[in-house]
DNA sequence: GGCCCCCTTCCTGTATACAAAAATTTGATT
DNA sequence: AATCAAATTTTTGTATACAGGAAGGGGGCC
């Protein structure tokens, strides 16, 4: 073995190659995830690929079975529905609780990002979004913040940015994007203004577009694969 | 060491072992919870331990810092306020998810268990009320269930009995019990006619009530502890 | 030729060893 | 007596060893 520092801090390294490999595209839906090879990849040993397996785990990444080890998730249309169902009436409700409970700094920088988004939506034309997708997130989570409730912060921690929607959301298209850029805004001012039942429809419809669009993005890779 | 049989399911026996400890009292809020200390107790390793700690951390019993270990969480008035409000607008979804997806071995279900919460309102005179706990926490888990969701019962997995609340829970008095049956028993038949915004309605505001108990019994224990 | 059972191999769960970071105690100095 | 610093002890993070279960393959049986 490379006898690398072994230092604290293995497990976050563990769980950032698992990620980066997620991202890469190396583990396919429903592959096992075996220890060892991981642990002997990211360079250490089984203690801290485990723990960053149930990192992993808690966010939906992979799933866990006793005996059984870890296996990437495996999300099926009405599972991608469930979720985005689950998350549209989170964020409305994140949006109900930023209308009432924002501070000035916090409208302020709803505004910023709001903004920041559109401008990437413009100017990102990479192939899979990296930038509308980072301001994407960001927006997001600033208005889970500004709600200022850390057990539904933490609901949404794990809907937010999960890697396996990641590769359906790099079909969306770029009147898609525009549509995102438009309710963004459409929510922010109605969070600024006080409107929080406003804001949080807004916001229900906002996801729920976003859920048939990976819903029919998904099947047509369903279709891909099978030909 | 005692050397006991090391199969599978020592995390199990970890995690049990401390749950009933918190349940006896034994660790109070803000204290620390010591890996080798919890290991003894429990007749198991560390290597347990920590990861039924990481369990008990995703239901938000502990909280664990780096190189700092677990410690008790800590709950305030309002911190238990935000917990109920965002409980009542999963339950509530549930609700009205359980409407319409309920199949008819399901509404048989949930009619038993809101006839055994009445039934355990009456008959439970222990002093924690152990048997309504019981029902109570069948009772929504089941409705969580019948909403076929797998996200939102993850969700709801968290809320529901969570030790930290659950002393609490014991200042709950007989009047509110009978008011909790109340409403089980309209939820369920609201349920079961396929009227979900009804349930929705009703759900919420039986888990708000709940809040309201709980935050009020919550300052009373802090006054009696200031004494 | 197909099916079932045993056996090998791999992988996970748990225990334990060791190093480094915190916490705590002790002791010296003002 | 109070305070600060060094030493000691706890305690966590990681690596590694070991045991038992799970998966897969080869040979025997029908």
């Amino acid at each position: 073995m490379s006898r690398a520092e072994s230092g604290p801090g293995q497990s976050d390294r563990a769980y950032q190659a698992i990620r980066r490999d997620i991202a890469a595209g190396r583990y396919q839906p429903g592959q096992r995830v075996v220890e060892t090879d991981t642990a002997e990849r990211a360079g250490v040993s089984r203690t801290p690929v485990r723990e960053a397996l149930r990192w992993l785990e808690r966010e939906g990444v992979v799933r866990i079975e006793k005996r059984r080890g870890a296996t990437m998730q495996q999300l099926s249309a009405e599972q991608i529905a469930d979720l985005y169902a689950l998350r549209a009436r989170l964020e409305a409700f994140a949006c109900q609780l930023a209308a009432s409970r924002a501070e000035d700094a916090d409208r302020a920088e709803l505004v910023r990002l709001a903004e920041a988004f559109e401008v990437a939506t413009r100017e990102d034309d990479s192939e899979d979004f990296v930038a509308v997708r980072a301001a994407n997130a960001a927006l997001h989570r600033r208005i889970a913040e500004t709600a200022k409730n850390a057990f539904l912060g933490m609901a949404l921690e794990s809907t937010i940015e999960n890697p396996l929607v990641l590769r359906a959301f790099q079909r969306f298209s770029r009147d898609e994007l525009a549509r995102s850029a438009l309710f963004h805004r459409l929510i922010i001012e109605s969070i600024c203004a006080g409107d929080g039942d406003r804001a949080g429809r807004l916001m229900a419809e906002h996801v729920l577009q976003a859920k048939d669009a990976l819903v029919a993005a998904y099947e047509s890779i369903q279709e891909a694969q099978a030909s």
